[in-house]
DNA sequence: ATAGGGTTAG
């Protein structure tokens, strides 16, 4: 089939505008425009005595003058030359336009060895492994040529099979080209890419000769294996050789800075990179921008950006990224803006970034628009990475429905999704949804649980008390090889310290790696909970002769310690402490735990005082921490007074009205708790239900107030009724002004008694053998009524009960509580 | 006419 094209006439074109005998795909010359025939025009007038291809081929900017080019060869039967058509090959390719360089090899009928490199060159430089793949197989079994030198670099980039990797080694072997450079430093590459270092790593070992590139290529390839110390040794290696370091040597091996926590030596390499001119590389400067972003080192990294004479896209990802991940996104803001004033279009990591950035600021307005921005490019259906990032952002800004909605939509997870996932909920304080999506992750043949896995469902069974479940990932993490890491070794010493398991806490602390401060945080504040301020505070003393640097989570950990313990001289000593030794600022937490210990024991005014003086605006917490203090010590004006800044900055949680009423009654204002009730139901509360979990026979059973659908629920009840009787006999007067429902006095009774706390307690007394410890937790505070009924309770029963709440443990035994009525 | 080793993420 024959197409007759008469190029359009221009001012010049008239001259080139013979008619021209073409195959039918060349249709699409008829979308040449004037400026690319003159262009071409131009490259065949530039030599007058006969058609300089040459200077055509260099002349190619883009793919219709390619196409054009390609016509003329045809007419001129120059396309016979294979040459020629190999350059067109290539041309094609670098354009970009994949189609047309197979379609010009193809047309070639006696393929070299020249154009089958050039073919499979160019599938690879256009990312098209398969087919490049593929066509080194029929190079293989239907050419007749054999593969050289040259072909392997190509093919084994492609090469994405362990199994096509060795078969290719083996013809390499074959071939006798082994030893070439080249190909020695891509076979490197090709097991290092695949995962398998120690066969790269023996590659290399057996080479005779190595260049620059062979040493790039093993240290790249434990770089990117994540074996950080190989490479540095590597590196070391090539140095004491001799070699001199090239730009890809440098952006190889600073990315190894960050994990090791080495800025030294980053800022070593800074040195030799300035030294040697190489700044003006822009993967080096990346690199550098990177390293020194990771390392917390905000400014130098700017200056790196600053001074680049050329910035690419990976540039202001970078410099955004550095600012989002410490935690300064306003100013990673207005890089994105700088960047798109640049003409930058943003990719798939600029949305990460930007994701990360709205969950931090807690920007709920934008995050709909970012997801619907990935979504018109499709960008979710191809890439995990953002749908991870979109199910973490719903889940921070704390829309765990869109962020459950959001997985859901991605066609692939992985095992970050799921650990994404079940953080959200951990988080959003869905400890049973978190366990239930942990379950269900399990079912899924293919995702197998990590490190992230453990941390996210760990804090979930803290949260609900799920002791038996705990200690089974604590097997599981045994078996991953995973219980001695920092943070999984963290949240078991957590988990079992929330399970009121003080001792194995304790036993796992001593054994993970404690460098850091983490694990120390959570040990102290497991003794804080469980009323241990003195060892708290010599924990902390060791911390410190560790040399180990505590941080404002080990304040406040160590501030709630002495509070539930009373220790108010070691707590203000603490707080001077961590802003005069340590430079720690203190923040809302800080201060909470600074009034509630002041004010617990007894030192209201002081307390008041404490607050006036603060620099930041006090909030909720800090309030109603003095009101609980008043509470305590029945001071009631000053407690008129904090509920009224209290309610000024929270009137929504119905905690502080039930305290509120408890103030009014302890001085026999019952009017006044009308007034509290009247006021919490005019304001419709949104209240957080109340509910207390037991675990028995590795199963937890939750129970919210008043809730009657347990199976078990008449034998709750009347286990419950029978104790109220006898606890009456001894002296129990139930105190009314927990109850903040407005209703009549035998009603109130019933209301107390179905508390949740009193559900799980009775539950667990006729689930369990006599003499069993019952373990409780209650997600809110202990109700103060259900505190004196579990007093008696443990001495009928002859139990010892271990009550968590939100804020502490209780021990009951005999009659008593272990916090001394302290809390 | 054809070749290797490089920087950013959840």
């Amino acid at each position: 089939m024959v197409f007759t094209l008469r190029a359009k006439p221009t001012s010049n074109g008239n001259r080139i505008s013979k008619i021209l005998q073409l195959p039918q795909v060349f249709l699409s010359f008829s979308s040449l425009t004037p400026n690319s025939l003159q262009t071409l025009h131009n490259g065949l007038e530039s030599n007058t005595r006969e058609l300089d291809f040459n200077a055509v081929f260099l002349s190619c900017t883009d793919t219709h003058i390619a196409k054009c080019l390609h016509a003329h060869l045809l007419v001129s039967g120059n396309a016979r030359n294979i040459f020629f058509s190999t350059r067109l090959v290539n041309l094609y390719a670098d354009l970009g336009d994949v189609s047309f360089s197979c379609l010009a090899f193809e047309q070639i009928p006696k393929k070299n060895v020249f154009a089958w490199n050039s073919m499979i060159s160019g599938y690879v430089r256009n990312g098209c492994y398969r087919q490049a793949v593929d066509c080194y197989s029929r190079l293989l079994t239907t050419s007749g040529v054999r593969p050289d030198f040259f072909t392997f670099p190509v093919v084994l980039k492609a090469c994405w099979d362990l199994s096509d990797g060795r078969k290719m080694h083996c013809w390499i072997s074959k071939l006798g080209i082994g030893s070439d450079v080249f190909v020695a430093a891509s076979l490197v590459h090709m097991y290092s890419r695949l995962g398998f270092v120690d066969d790269a790593r023996k590659m290399f070992d057996e080479m005779t000769v190595r260049d620059m590139g062979s040493w790039n290529a093993m240290i790249s390839a434990y770089c990117q294996n994540g074996k950080a110390a190989e490479a540095l040794e590597v590196f070391e290696e090539m140095r004491l050789e001799g070699m001199k370091l090239d730009p890809v040597t440098i952006s190889s091996i600073l990315p190894v800075c960050a994990p090791l926590n080495d800025l030294l030596r980053g800022m070593l390499i800074h040195v030799y990179v300035i030294k040697h001119g190489l700044e003006f590389d822009v993967f080096v400067s990346n690199a550098l921008i990177n390293m020194y972003a990771k390392l917390g080192s905000l400014d130098p990294a700017r200056r790196v950006f600053d001074q680049m004479p050329v910035r690419d896209l990976v540039s202001w990802n970078s410099i955004i990224a550095a600012y989002e991940q410490n935690n300064d996104t306003t100013r990673a803001l207005g890089f994105f803006v700088q960047m798109k004033q640049n003409g930058f279009q943003p990719d798939a990591l600029t949305l990460v970034s930007l994701s990360s950035m709205v969950a931090q600021s807690g920007d709920s307005q934008n995050s709909r628009p970012i997801h619907a921005f990935m979504m018109r490019r499709g960008w979710l259906l191809e890439d995990i990475f953002l749908g991870n990032a979109v199910v973490d952002m719903y889940a921070k800004l704390g829309s765990i429905a869109s962020a459950q909605k959001a997985f859901e939509a991605m066609p692939d997870k992985d095992v970050i999704s799921w650990n994404a996932l079940i953080t959200g909920y951990a988080q959003n304080g869905l400890a049973s949804e978190a366990i239930e999506v942990y379950h269900m992750m399990e079912g899924c043949s293919g995702i197998v649980p990590d490190q992230g896995t453990l941390v996210s469902i760990l804090p979930a069974l803290s949260h609900i008390g799920a002791l038996q479940q705990g200690m089974r990932i604590h097997g599981q993490a045994i078996r991953m090889g995973l219980h001695l890491d920092v943070f999984v070794g963290t949240c078991l010493i957590d988990m079992y310290s929330k399970c009121g398991r003080l001792d194995d806490a304790i036993s796992l602390f001593l054994q993970v790696p404690r460098m850091s401060s983490v694990p120390w945080n959570a040990i102290i504040s497991g003794y804080g909970i469980h009323g241990h301020g003195e060892k708290a505070l010599k924990l902390f003393q060791e911390m410190q002769s560790e040399g180990v640097k505590p941080d404002h989570v080990t304040f406040v950990s160590l501030l709630s310690a002495c509070s539930h313990a009373g220790l108010v001289d070691q707590g203000q000593w603490c707080f001077q402490l961590m802003q005069e030794d340590y430079g720690i600022k203190p923040n809302l937490k800080h201060y909470g735990c600074m009034v509630d210990l002041l004010g617990r024991a007894g030192h209201l005014e002081k307390s008041y005082a404490f607050i006036k003086n603060m620099p930041i605006l006090p909030d909720s917490s800090v309030w109603g921490a003095l009101l609980g203090a008043c509470r305590i010590h029945g001071n009631f004006e000053l407690g008129m007074f904090a509920s009224n800044r209290l309610f000024e900055v929270d009137s929504e949680n119905v905690g502080y009205y039930v305290l509120l009423s408890n103030i009014y009654a302890n001085v026999g204002k019952w009017d006044g708790v009308d007034k509290v009730r009247s006021l919490a139901k005019d304001r419709g509360l949104k209240k957080t239900p109340g509910w207390s979990s037991i675990e028995v026979n590795n199963r937890v059973d939750v129970f919210y107030t008043g809730n009657k659908s347990h199976p078990k629920c008449e034998e709750i009840y009347s286990e419950l009724r029978m104790l109220l009787a006898k606890m009456k006999s001894l002296g129990y007067v139930p105190d009314y002004s927990f109850v903040l429902q407005d209703v009549e006095e035998d009603e109130k009774e019933h209301i107390l008694t179905g508390h949740s706390e009193r559900l799980a307690i009775a539950f667990g007394l006729i689930s369990t053998p006599p003499k069993t410890t019952i373990r409780i937790f209650k997600n809110l505070r202990v109700c103060g009524d259900c505190h004196t009924a579990t007093k008696f309770i443990s001495k009928i029963t002859e139990r010892e009960i271990v009550v968590r709440d939100s804020n502490r443990f209780h021990h009951f035994k005999d009659g008593n509580c272990s916090c001394g009525d302290y809390w």
